[in-house]
RNA sequence: GGGGACGUAGGUUAGCUUGGUAUACUGCCAGUUUCGGGUACUGGAGAGCAUGGGUUCAAGUCCCAUCGUCCCCA
């Protein structure tokens, strides 16, 4: 089977070149700035994040990868016990009863749910589907486990995997149809209760999303076309990426009593009147990782922030053999860091060029290379170079843990920063339809007025392909972009992945 | 929903018009050499051409069918 990222452009790119032009089959050969859709996935495929499996839409993790989810896993982690919440884990398969149960829910996913109708050759009698997400399952369960209002609030999250066919347009991380989340199924005994969970939930993926995957968010409420079926409401965490198109980044919803009403999630009160609780469920997936790749990466491929890292700083020892000084000063170092919580590793192969193991460590986006020769040796110096700037710096030798530690800690908070600059050149504000239009069609966010009727919405959906990511809270009133008619609500416009 | 591309060693690919059991690069293995930006040389292993059927003395190559993957636009 062919790997799709060598389309025709790379092929021809290569034939094109002298021969000896190795450069042009080794790295990535499109830039981010050319066929954005190629460069994307030549990064993961080259930077070996992922690979495809031999089912459409579907793909494998390799261990970068899988290393990358394991570092938003561990983030989010810290932050759900901190709200109380415990992981636990639900199973694969339901059975056609349960999905159906609440019924706009079903209808909106229906279309893309995988069944199983068959155990070897025989018909199973009530057809099985592989979750698609979780409610259902989760809240008939959730009926057996609350009766009183000392069972409240129950908070468990799921990390597991998520199938929904995809037919078309299928793109590693960001459309597949079996990807890995965690979703979160809390229960409340009040609706403030429950509404508070919500916007908890959204402000931790916000602060983890910033601060570990250096990527800046627009956060708001979801319009009611763009809601969770099934949910009161949604709110929604969403960044933009290079291509001018905005990634839903994670989402948090209030079900209210939805749910809780068709699977009979109740609970005896403190009078001990019966009550129908409330619930939230709020998710992200590894599309944050493909978000990551888009926001940070650049000609020469992946650039990681620190924090998410599965390598941070990679040791290259220059004019250097096994068990020589060189050698031995870098296998020193790497222990060094190591005890400083600094995940490093030495490129001691004896195979490959010094230039090709800097190319290689470029491309799977190592933070921080530092490189060692004889030279260095003599002066009690190594080179530092940052994999998001390109500078190079000297360090001595003495403290050079704590330069390290130090720099990755910059190169962390500098990403963020440039990333934050970018996108706010890619967001601009429209004060009538004509303006609108135009500002749409040249991609990024734009920020409007609506008047929060679903045909205007609608309106621009048809004429720009831009949906509205996100609600403001805003306070600002205005004329409605489409209509004109009086707005309270401040919006954000962007077409969508 | 519509359109397009494609399926030959691990990856990329030549061969198909004019049928004669397959080309090269890369990667891999062994060795020598190199190493401060993708080193050079030598010697190896690796595919029977997506699948099924047909035509033929003979099929990656022609015909039919099936399956699968990727991309683009809505």
């Amino acid at each position: 089977m062919r790997a799709a990222a060598s389309g025709t452009k790379q092929d021809t790119a290569v034939r094109k070149s002298p021969p000896g032009a190795r450069k042009e089959e080794i790295g990535i050969t499109e830039p981010k700035s050319g066929d954005f859709s190629e460069w994307y996935t030549q990064v993961v495929l080259k930077a070996e994040l992922a690979d495809y499996a031999p089912v459409k839409g579907m793909i494998a993790l390799r261990p970068d990868g899988y290393s990358i989810w394991e570092s938003i896993k561990a983030a989010l982690d810290a932050e759900f016990a901190r709200e109380g919440v415990r992981n636990a884990f639900l199973p694969v398969l339901i059975p056609e009863s349960l999905l159906t149960l609440e019924k706009s829910h079903f209808e909106g996913f229906n279309p893309e749910v995988f069944w199983v109708t068959h155990s070897g050759d025989t018909p199973v009698g009530d057809r099985l589907a592989l979750r698609p997400t979780s409610e259902t399952i989760a809240y008939s369960l959730y009926s057996k486990w609350i009766n009183s209002w000392r069972d409240l609030p129950l908070k468990l999250n799921f990390w597991n995997t998520a199938l929904r066919a995809e037919i078309k347009s299928t793109k590693p991380f960001l459309r597949t149809s079996e990807f890995l989340w965690q979703e979160g199924h809390t229960v409340h005994a009040t609706r403030e209760e429950a509404a508070a969970q919500v916007e908890s939930m959204l402000e931790i993926y916000r602060h983890v999303i910033e601060e570990h995957l250096a990527i800046p968010v627009e956060f708001g409420r979801k319009s009611t076309r763009e809601q969770f079926v099934g949910s009161e409401y949604t709110l929604t965490v969403e960044s933009m990426m290079p291509d001018g198109k905005a990634l839903q980044m994670g989402t948090s919803h209030l079900l209210g009593q939805n749910f809780a009403k068709p699977f009979s999630v109740k609970f005896a009160d403190k009078e001990n009147v019966e009550q129908y609780a409330w619930q939230t469920s709020w998710g992200v997936s590894w599309r944050l990782i493909g978000a990551l790749i888009m926001v940070h990466g650049d000609d020469r491929g992946l650039v990681l922030p620190p924090r998410v890292a599965p390598i941070q700083a990679v040791i290259v020892p220059v004019h250097s053999v096994k068990g020589d000084k060189v050698w031995l000063a870098a296998t020193e170092l790497v222990e060094r860091l190591r005890h400083s919580g600094c995940r490093a590793h030495v490129d001691d192969r004896q195979n490959v060029t010094t230039g090709y193991k800097y190319g290689d460590w470029e491309l799977r986006g190592v933070p921080l290379r530092v490189e060692m020769g004889p030279r260095d040796l003599k002066n009690g110096t190594a080179v530092l170079v940052r994999r998001d700037t390109g500078a190079k710096e000297q360090s001595g030798l003495e403290n050079i843990e704590g330069a390290i530690v130090g720099l990755l800690d910059t190169i962390q908070g500098d990403m963020l920063e440039s990333a934050r600059r970018r996108a706010a050149g890619m967001t601009s504000a429209a004060q009538d339809y004509e303006s609108l239009v135009s500002l749409i069609s040249g991609g990024g966010f734009v920020r409007a007025h609506w008047c929060g009727n679903g045909k205007c919405e609608e309106t621009i959906k048809d004429e720009t392909g831009a949906d509205i990511r996100l609600v403001d809270g805003g306070d600002g009133s205005g004329p409605c972009v489409v209509c004109s008619s009086p707005s309270v609500h401040e919006v954000l416009f962007a077409r969508g992945y």
